[in-house]
DNA sequence: GTATAAGCGAGACGGTACGTCAAGTCTTTTT
DNA sequence: AAAAAGACTTGACGTACCGTCTCGCTTATAC
């Protein structure tokens, strides 16, 4: 079912905007955090119509969204030998991002906010999320993979989560100690029952 | 440090609009979602003038924080002698509580999404999810009490944080199966390495 | 028909609160002008609560037309022996009132305001015009009494009029020379056509 | 001193939305008087958002300032011959308009209240005022033109006073006999005291 | 090479909700 | 019973953003 790719006529979308529009979304965040972000905002720091935002994105955090993407594209997946040394190495790259310049925490935070209040962002939201998940449930299945599904999706969602509710409740950081306490227990609990 | 405890003088704060202006709110939370609720609609809904609201609450999600958890106020704690069986419980009667009819998922998505979106709300929402985390960590104590406290505060975080995280994605459900396996992979993580 | 003149019971209207709510509305006039006056202000500033107000006065406007009118008793009706002569020592008088330092053009301004706004003030207004008007209608009367009726009040009404007008309008000042010319003006229309 | 004219960019305001808040306010004010205009009701009225009023009016009177502008763009300046003729039929025409049937008289006594209690609005009153007494002056000159300034200007604010001062207080109409009335008395005090 | 189709920056538009202000009323305690 | 204090309902205010809709241009293909 292949796309249907009769070739437009009229004026290309322009790069320049786009690519104007994503830094211009990531600069205000880093500035202001997530809540403060208007379209208005966006388009006039990129210098641009605010149509040709909507004309692109159906919302301001979906241009969030994807200039996050373009951000976290590469998170490596390390190979240590053991379960618990490549969760570690994992969730400790992972957290460092969050940390990072780039003001990704709150990008993060707001984008969950949002997929709260809007349903329609939130199926996009679920895609990203999704991809996160496959990579960390593949370090799994390689050290773990004859447990039950069940198990390891749980795995899963009780790293991210960890993750996901401190950065959203912000009781406790996003360290490396986290990192290797999260890897311990996770390693722990899958392991075989009997040596 | 005594409170100081002055008899006021003039008009007391009418038990009635603030009883009326919570219900109101959990009605029409349960009716439209947290997205949809407007202060506009609370004051009208329950017949009391806008500035009554914002004379007791700085918010309208500080006034969903307070409805909610007059709900939450007992999850009970349960004994069932195991680590594992008190965790299976006390998931399972949180989870039924989510479930429950009065739109309390959707009230609790919604209140994170604002504690992201209001730094002085989410002061407010720090507490709320503080005196949860309490009742968790008692029932940890109780079985797994000489492990290092980082672990078991890693260890609640990866509870309450596979629950928001399940929540808040919607990729799967909150049901007695999930409640299951995160009790078991919690006991597991944390029992002593060597029987 | 004598006032029932029953000795009332229970606490005696407070003679302090009275003055004290004259008083404070003057300043605050004074102060802010009438557009910036507000109920609670003069309450606060009275040391009196809203209550005692409203239990005396309908509105806000009914308080400051009672203290403009203690302040305004007294324009003298001079006699100087002609009507020209009468009418600019009447004027310059009132003019005199008006550029004093109690704001009191600010008020008169007020409350000609709101008498367009408020029906019920309205009525209580007219009558303090009315009295003003049985002045000045007196002097016309003492030189021009034999003058039709009709023209007497069109004269009232001009020489209130302008004054009014530059009051309400402020494209001119109410001076003394101002008061000169419409004395003239109005002698001259008034006296008998044939010496 | 040329008008810059710089060709502007973006969508051009919509004389349909201008058109439909004009109408509306007139239609309103007929309705309700001034006193209950609000900016909520021309906006539903008209079907534009509020935005679009305060987008070009700084205010509600103004919107009513220039409807009424408009209304009374053309009171005919008559040439009778005679100063008293003169002034006769342009007050004639004058009352004749305020009593017409949309509520002029009412939107005047609205917008001269709006002008005491808001100074910004006073401003663009004073110009409506003024293009009222040019009128009025004219005639005047024609006829007297030899009389001192202050006179004429004097006798303008009589004519008007008297008209707005019975217009505020409400205490005789405006009507044909007051017209000739004011237009005798104006007549004589203004003619050479000498034939 | 000229019509036709889109994209673009700008900015006005119809809406919704916000949080504030003041008006006038009602309730509690004190005098 | 009146007073001071202050909470109450009501209703309008002016602002902030939202997402859509023109306007006058600037590119691109298509004829």
């Amino acid at each position: 079912m292949e796309e249907v790719q009769r070739p437009r006529v009229g004026r290309k979308r322009s790069e320049a905007a786009r690519r104007a529009i994503l830094d211009a979304a990531l600069e205000l965040l880093r500035l202001h955090g997530y809540a403060r972000l208007t379209t208005d905002a966006i388009a006039r720091a990129a210098g641009v119509g605010k149509q040709t935002i909507y004309r692109w994105w159906p919302s301001k955090a979906a241009v969030a969204l994807e200039a996050l993407t373009e951000l976290g594209r590469a998170i490596p997946s390390p190979e240590t030998g053991s379960l618990e040394g490549d969760l570690a190495a994992f969730l400790a790259s992972t957290f460092r991002l969050l940390r990072g310049p780039r003001g990704t925490a709150a990008v993060l935070k707001g984008l969950m906010a949002e997929a709260q209040l809007d349903p329609e962002f939130a199926r996009g939201f679920a895609v990203f999320i999704a991809s996160r998940r496959g990579a960390l449930r593949a370090i799994l299945e390689r050290h773990a993979g004859r447990a039950e599904p069940a198990r390891l999706e749980a795995a899963v969602d009780m790293l991210f989560g960890a993750m996901w509710y401190r950065l959203l409740v912000g009781h406790a950081p996003l360290d490396i100690a986290f990192a290797r306490v999260l890897a311990r227990l996770s390693a722990r609990s899958l392991r075989p029952v009997r040596g």
